[in-house]
RNA sequence: GGGUCUAUGGCUCAGCCAGGUAGAGCACCGGACUCUUAAUCCGGCUGUCGAGGGUUCAAAUCCCUCUAGACCCGCCA
């Protein structure tokens, strides 16, 4: 490592785009602007692995940059994808719709011009609240455009050839049947029952027929209609494995990151790219699929779905970036319980970008500046941002549930981790108390109180809902315990399991007058 | 049938993709803080880094083989 020279700020971005230049380079393509492109689906719910295929994508575009270029990403929603099924908690009205094109859907929330715009729109949203700049595009306005008119028929005109090819490549034999293309429907408006048989290549049109098609295991009923579409004009659209490629050129795409599941259509779209198209795919890196975590229990209320709009409840837009950031391999198995970990992680990046922790081996310290600096989208902060540990703020908004912010903040200031309230300390209480509030859930102990507890008890309750506030409280239980001959260690523990549903808490005394004592009064006296 | 990923202390995992003395969080144990408890600080925790081989001065990290598990593709976009 030592004898290697380290590649712009030393990640695996820097890597990706320096590969990416010097293929370039030996492709002699004008590099005068490298376009790189997240494709984003527009039939389902954005999770953060939709997200991460354009952060990603976005990433590279900086480093790009980084290295003198001038680059753009593209975010390209491929609304003309047809309806498959129903997303969860989305309404049984859009039964009728199944099948159809999702951007000639209506938006079922009335909010957007069609249900794919919808979907989108919440991608985009959390992109633009990450701060991702992009250059929105989509499947309808580009075909209803002709932008892809010249590979579609180069595409038709192959499509025995490609027919071929795909078999080859991934075992699937449609293609070597029917054309790699898709029409809308001009009786039914479904896109996903048509099949094309025939090219007409002079007149560049397509012969189709409308017939019923199953579809995972839904069962999408055709209505038989059988006509001809013109390619440059009517709506419809290439199958996936030939459209990427298609898409590729028409736009000078040089970078697209891709998941594993699509592995087979980039190979595809690649090889389409490359000897029917003539013109060199782009370079690409693949990504594992972001998973749910097994096993665990999420509650289904909350929905074991990672949006970026969920996630944001509770994390900072750049404990998004860090994990998407950080590296590109391995990360499967994701929820909501890796955001203290990553919040934590960032603060620590910040303190040795700043140079307050030190790394002893400068390539690493160089890689985790440098990711750093990604995660601040190479625009850093000037100065350190106030931080108290994530972790320390849940296990104290678990505490306090009413005037959380002030309270938390007062015992921080208390415990000296911090000198005076801050904003962004704020904030993060704010998460962080969502966070203890939806998912921190402690089970419920079942507290066991005998005779001499309970008397003890009740002089307790008494003496808290006494109109005198007490002196030295914490020493007062501990003698209240013990003159009713009770372990003062028992009798603590269930001082907790009773206002806390914990075996254990902060400082009891202290923490009593925090709450109220005349509040902790009643409470205690309804366990009498 | 094809492919990808994963395997690291009790638990969950980071570190691997640019090789340089094995880490974190949690859990647990011990100590300090006026005999209970939080926080804080200190210390501890017995790791054949899945197995075997190879490259190297040096391998958790790179290469090959194997084992186990997960996932993806072979409907579709």
């Amino acid at each position: 490592m030592s004898e290697q020279s380290i590649i712009g700020k030393g990640t695996w971005i820097d890597k990706l785009a320096h590969e990416l230049l010097e293929r370039e380079k030996t492709l002699g393509r004008n590099t005068d602007l490298l376009r790189v492109e997240s494709g984003l689906g527009a039939s389902g719910v954005p999770h953060i692995g939709s997200l991460g295929d354009a952060v990603r994508a976005y990433g590279v575009k900086l480093a790009l940059e980084n290295f003198g270029y001038k680059s753009e990403l593209i975010a390209y929603s491929d609304d003309l994808d047809g309806l498959r099924k129903i997303p969860e908690g989305f309404p049984d009205s859009l039964k009728e719709h199944l099948g159809k094109s999702v951007s000639a859907i209506p938006d079922p929330f009335d909010c957007h011009d069609s249900y794919g715009m919808h979907m989108s729109s919440l991608l985009l949203e959390g992109l633009d609240k990450l701060g991702i700049k992009y250059d929105f595009r989509r499947a309808k306005d580009t075909y209803e455009k002709g932008l892809l008119k010249e590979q579609i028929h180069t595409i038709l005109e192959n499509s025995k050839k490609i027919g071929e090819k795909i078999s080859e490549l991934t075992g699937q034999e449609k293609f070597q049947q029917y054309l790699p293309y898709f029409p809308v429907c001009t009786n039914c408006d479904k896109i996903y029952t048509t099949e094309s048989f025939e090219y007409i290549s002079d007149e560049k049109k397509i012969k189709y027929r409308c017939k019923d098609a199953t579809i995972g295991s839904q069962n999408i009923n055709g209505c038989g209609h059988e006509a001809e579409a013109d390619v440059t004009k009517d709506l419809g659209k290439l199958a996936w494995k030939v459209e990427f490629a298609a898409r590729w050129q028409a736009f000078d795409i040089r970078f697209e990151a891709y998941g594993k599941d699509i592995m087979d259509s980039v190979k595809v779209n690649d090889w389409v790219a490359d000897e029917i198209l003539k013109f060199p795919h782009p370079h690409h890196v693949k990504y594992e699929m972001f998973l749910d975590k097994g096993g665990k229990k999420i509650s289904k209320s909350l929905g074991n779905v990672v949006t970026s709009q969920t996630w944001l409840k509770y994390g900072s837009p750049k404990s998004i970036l860090l994990l998407l950031y950080k590296r590109i391999s391995g990360a499967r198995e994701l929820g909501f319980e890796d955001i203290p970990s990553l919040m934590d992680e960032y603060n620590e990046l910040e303190n040795i970008f700043f140079g307050k922790i030190k790394i002893e081996n400068p390539a690493k310290e160089t890689k985790m500046k440098g990711l750093y600096e990604y995660v601040n989208l190479l625009n850093t902060p000037k100065t350190l941002t106030p931080y108290v540990s994530y972790r320390l703020l849940i296990e104290l908004s678990r505490i306090f549930k009413e005037k959380r912010t002030d309270l938390v903040m007062k015992k921080l200031i208390d415990y000296g981790v911090l000198k005076n309230s801050e904003p962004q300390i704020e904030d993060l209480i704010t998460m962080a108390g969502n966070y203890a509030d939806d998912f921190d859930l402690q089970e419920k102990v079942d507290v066991q109180i005998d005779d001499a507890t309970k008397k003890a008890l009740g002089e307790l309750a008494d003496l808290l809902g006494a109109d005198d506030e007490p002196d030295d409280l914490q020493n007062t239980i501990y003698q209240i315990a013990k003159k009713n001959n009770v372990q003062p260690k028992d009798f603590f523990k269930i001082l907790y399991q009773i206002i806390l549903s914990t075996n254990r808490g902060p400082k009891i005394g202290p923490f009593i007058l925090d709450i109220g004592r005349k509040k902790v009064s009643q409470t205690l006296a309804s366990y009498l």
